[in-house]
DNA sequence: CATCTTTTATAAGTCAAGCTCATTCTTTGC
DNA sequence: GCAAAGAATGAGCTTGACTTATAAAAGATG
């Protein structure tokens, strides 16, 4: 019943993470200019040379805790929406879960806008990001499936306003020292039943000729739209 | 007829714009941590310990050229708008003039995130965002005066679903490499007309996607009018 | 177990860049 | 003209990210 002998592999992967917790808390406090690498080396129980061994720069660093965040937020947001079926509803876990998020992580979510875009050919968007968004992609695209949500629309248009709206929203709740995210996620939820929902299409159909119009028009309306400048 | 002799004070004011006008191209070329307060200094044509004269620190620079952005932005904002009355009309222009901006500016929208929230009791909105956002606010109010636009949701739950919104929106047309603003203005109009809007809410409610093309009829024919001239 | 090789850790040292300050130049008021 | 105040200068100070020569530890070989 001895303790085992810790593996090199272990040892480093221990060490790496000491490292990660203890620059967390470091750029947490102090913020991504104020919080200095000898400090995180000093609470990680570490030489400063040894930290530049497992991240190579100050950025780096930043970047690993930023990736690790997003991963993990994947995961929860997955889990957070996992008892939902409806697609409204699931629509409504996830908006509540990223909007909790947002304020509760703020110093994190702060991070992730310091991260330097280094030079050319840095990407627009960072893979961690683009995985965590495909969470709301995939809720898109199976309400599309289920002819429950229009096809009308560019996923990306309704993407970027959820997030957009949450992001902002998020801000200036912690701005009014409001914890209510009520009056934001009724709002959301409105607008995308609205806008993205299909479920006056049933009332379209029964009317076909109507419907023959609409289609005729939308022809029409997308030829003018095309025909811009 | 010779050149006035320049007072005193209009030489410091010369000097100060020189500064500022010198910098934003340092920092646009370079980015916030790459830019150099030598070059700086060279590029204005003064000592480098001259800039401190002026601005007390670099990052009192930073902020200085994100203020004037703003303060422009929203005397030019006010201009777009100016032209027209009806209540969507002005919406779109809005949206428009802020879309493209957040586009051909890109490099000082993204300096705005830069500017280190320094310590305690760091502003969370700055006043120069203020102002501009409240060009939006205005138009809401207006709005809601005539009966147009509802009040039973907070003004800044749509002031947030609007600017953010576009913020997102403007990374992807920029990641997308489109230049074309339709796809996302016609779907703000069309959320904001849904679900702020007073005369179709009867009709956006039990309708959605027939009011989405309505919205899109709307906006083309408008367009299709304002190239009779 | 002894020796060699490779990996990991250390901390003193380098360097670049923001900022300071003693000194010099310029303008203004009398 | 001349003194006082204001503005400009650039050599140096300071700080903090990063480097590197050296040492320790872990693993391989016999």
């Amino acid at each position: 019943m001895t303790a085992p002998a810790p593996t090199r592999r272990q040892k480093v992967e221990e060490r790496e993470e000491a490292i990660l917790a203890a620059a967390r808390q470091v750029f947490a406090e102090n913020g991504p200019e104020g919080a200095r690498m000898a400090d995180i080396a000093k609470r990680a129980g570490i030489a400063e040379g040894t930290v530049y061994i497992y991240y190579k720069t100050k950025n780096d660093l930043l970047r690993a805790i930023v990736a690790k965040f997003w991963s993990d937020l994947t995961i929860h947001a997955r889990e957070a929406i996992r008892a939902e079926d409806e697609t409204f509803a699931v629509l409504e876990a996830l908006t509540r879960f990223h909007l909790l998020a947002l304020i509760e992580r703020r110093d994190i979510v702060e991070l992730n806008q310091r991260i330097r875009t280094s030079g050319r050919g840095a990407p627009l968007m960072r893979q961690d990001i683009r995985t965590y968004v495909a969470v709301f992609d995939e809720w898109y695209r199976r309400g599309m499936d289920r002819g429950e949500l229009i096809d009308t629309v560019p996923v990306w248009v309704a993407r970027d306003l959820f997030y957009g709206t949450l992001e902002y929203s998020a801000r200036t709740m912690m701005l009014h020292a409001t914890s209510d995210p009520d009056p934001v996620v009724d709002n959301l939820l409105a607008v995308f039943r609205m806008r993205f929902g299909k479920a006056g299409s049933a009332i379209a159909e029964s009317r076909p000729q109507e419907q023959a119009l609409m289609d005729r028009l939308e022809t029409a309306v997308t030829r003018l739209e095309s025909l811009r400048q």
